[in-house]
RNA sequence: GGCCCGUUGGUCUAGCGGUGAGGACGCCGCCCUCUCAAGGCGGAAAUCACGGGUUCGAAUCCCGUACGGGCUACCA
């Protein structure tokens, strides 16, 4: 069961991709990966009003910002192609040919409207509300002649009377029964003549050979219907595996209400793609009782869906914080300069063309900033005050601080002692400011909170001595004292 | 309303008939310390939704109830 697994991810291009879809779409590449079969990636852009062709862009950019390489679809290639739904209507109008002839479908006239309206009663009569087979036996002569006369219809699946109860064991779920009585004669063609979903999707799924259907719950019901389609098509019925629902804070289907709740939005915070892939593989899926962590390789040797949990997940934005702060701190110097620079630039603190110049001064700043910040767009808030040239200082920073006792002595001094430096390096700086407390009497915290909030104008920054090294001494002794001036006495 | 799915600390989960119910995030305390972090150590936190069974024995198996979610379109 190993051999020609071919599974397929199908977003809809109505929007970016969703942290959901993101999820679906890392089941699928692992699974392909771990059994050496082929991950598709197909587009259903069959919704006209909601799909464009910038959300498909956008949504191939997100999977590739992952990491996940597809090996059949736009951009790829492949041999199972198109894969843009909107291309296959060729496919779409020789299998409804194909069934029309072999009787497995036929026309109906009802008007949406009474469909409607028979719908809603039937549900306040409290019954199921499915098709009530109105057409199904009208003679193939007079539907015929009312086709030649132009009558609106749709294409409606002919469900055979004694298929039964309809069950299939779910990779994930187990086995799960439908009712045939739940099971009507759904629209197959729409009367435009456009496939429905359910119809279009088995099409694709039998011409691209997938072996197993990875994907959200919320297509748990769309199943059965499904499974009809390929039985009337006479294809192999592939193996489900249906994933729970990522939810919010409160219950509720992951949505933007509940913050970021798309890769994009996640990529700009300054989280990192392999902790997104970290951290949505886990959430449902576990590879022990242990592991949290959890790199790329690892997960495409050892993805299984036995280990994917049935209960919905409620995503945690802490948790993966935590996570990206992880990753972030495990990031060679080089590469975490490369990937803050961006975050610079678009904070204004760096042009785009200094970047390279900069590259020694930025990494130096890199184990500064590694173990305090989890995303990526914390910081250039945090090193806003070593690139600029006027210094605000804080109003709650100047009462807390700077109004204190021993504050002004301590800058006095502090200017003092680092003005006679001639090497002006963190370990200099440290010594000469070590000296201080001592020499004025006061606490070391005193002193080195003063010249903090002198430098950074703040109470919480970068480690002083690195910072005051990297101000150099101009800036950091004109700092000192016009901060001076802000002290009382 | 009908159909379907789910239910282990606040959250993600391990567990698959006999465990002190394990791990992670978060939280609290201590240590480290120039702030903030990071790190180390320790702690609180789960009558395994509830009620019935089955069994010598149930978080694990069965039934019911409650709660939550999904679907219920000529959307995908």
């Amino acid at each position: 069961m190993t051999e020609n697994v071919r599974v397929r991810f199908a977003p809809s291009p109505t929007g970016n991709l969703h942290i959901g879809g993101a999820r679906t779409a890392i089941y699928n590449w692992a699974f392909a990966r771990r059994h050496g079969g082929a991950f598709i990636l197909r587009i259903d852009d069959t919704d006209p009003e909601r799909s464009t062709a910038e959300n498909t862009r956008a949504i191939l950019s997100a999977l590739r910002w992952l990491g996940l390489d597809w090996d059949e679809g736009p951009e790829a290639g492949g041999s199972h192609g198109p894969y843009f739904q909107t291309e296959r209507a060729p496919s779409y109008a020789a299998a409804l040919e194909r069934l029309r002839a072999a009787g497995a479908l036929y026309p109906c006239f009802c008007a949406a409207e009474d469909l409607a309206a028979k719908r809603d009663a039937a549900r306040a009569a409290g019954a199921s509300s499915g098709y009530d087979r109105a057409c199904r036996d009208i003679d193939p002569e007079t539907a015929a002649a009312r086709i030649a006369r132009g009558d609106q219809h749709a294409w409606r699946l002919r469900v055979p009377l004694d298929r039964g109860d309809i069950t299939f064991v779910d990779a994930v779920r187990g086995e799960s029964t439908f009712t045939s009585e739940v099971m009507d004669d759904f629209i197959v063609a729409r009367s435009d003549g456009s496939p429905t979903y359910n119809f279009a999707t088995v099409i694709d799924d039998v011409e691209m050979g997938i072996s197993h259907v990875i994907r959200g719950d919320d297509h748990l019901s769309n199943t059965p219907r499904q499974i009809l389609v390929f039985e009337a098509l006479g294809a192999p019925v592939p193996t489900f595996a249906h994933l729970s629902m990522i939810r919010g804070a409160d219950g509720k289907r992951l949505s933007k209400r509940h913050g970021a709740a798309s890769v994009e939005e996640y990529r700009d915070l300054g989280i990192l793609p392999e902790a997104l892939v970290n951290y949505l593989a886990l959430l449902g899926w576990s590879l022990d009782d242990r592991t949290t962590i959890i790199d790329g390789k690892t997960l495409q040797e050892s993805f299984s869906l036995d280990r994917v949990s049935k209960n919905p997940a409620v995503f945690d934005h802490e948790k993966l914080e935590w996570m990206n702060g992880v990753y972030l701190r495990e990031l060679s110097p080089d590469a975490f300069v490369e990937r803050m620079v961006p975050f610079l630039v678009t904070a204004g603190l760096l042009s785009p063309d200094a970047a390279a110049d900069s590259r020694e001064q930025l990494l130096e700043l890199v184990p500064l900033l590694a173990e305090r910040v989890k995303r990526l767009d914390e910081v250039p808030p945090l090193v806003h005050y070593l690139f600029t040239d006027t210094v605000v200082i804080d109003e709650s920073a100047r009462e807390k601080v700077l109004r204190k006792p021993g504050a002004a002595e301590a800058l006095d001094a502090a200017a003092d002692v680092l003005d006679r430096l001639g090497e002006f390096t963190p370990s200099t700086v440290e010594e000469a400011l070590r000296s201080v407390p001592e020499a004025i009497g006061h606490k070391p915290k005193v002193v080195f909170q003063a010249v903090r909030v002198a430098i950074s104008g703040s109470t919480v920054s970068l480690p002083l001595f690195e910072s005051v090294a990297i101000l150099g001494k101009p800036r950091a002794l004109d700092r000192i004292r016009r901060a001076r001036a802000a002290c009382q006495g």
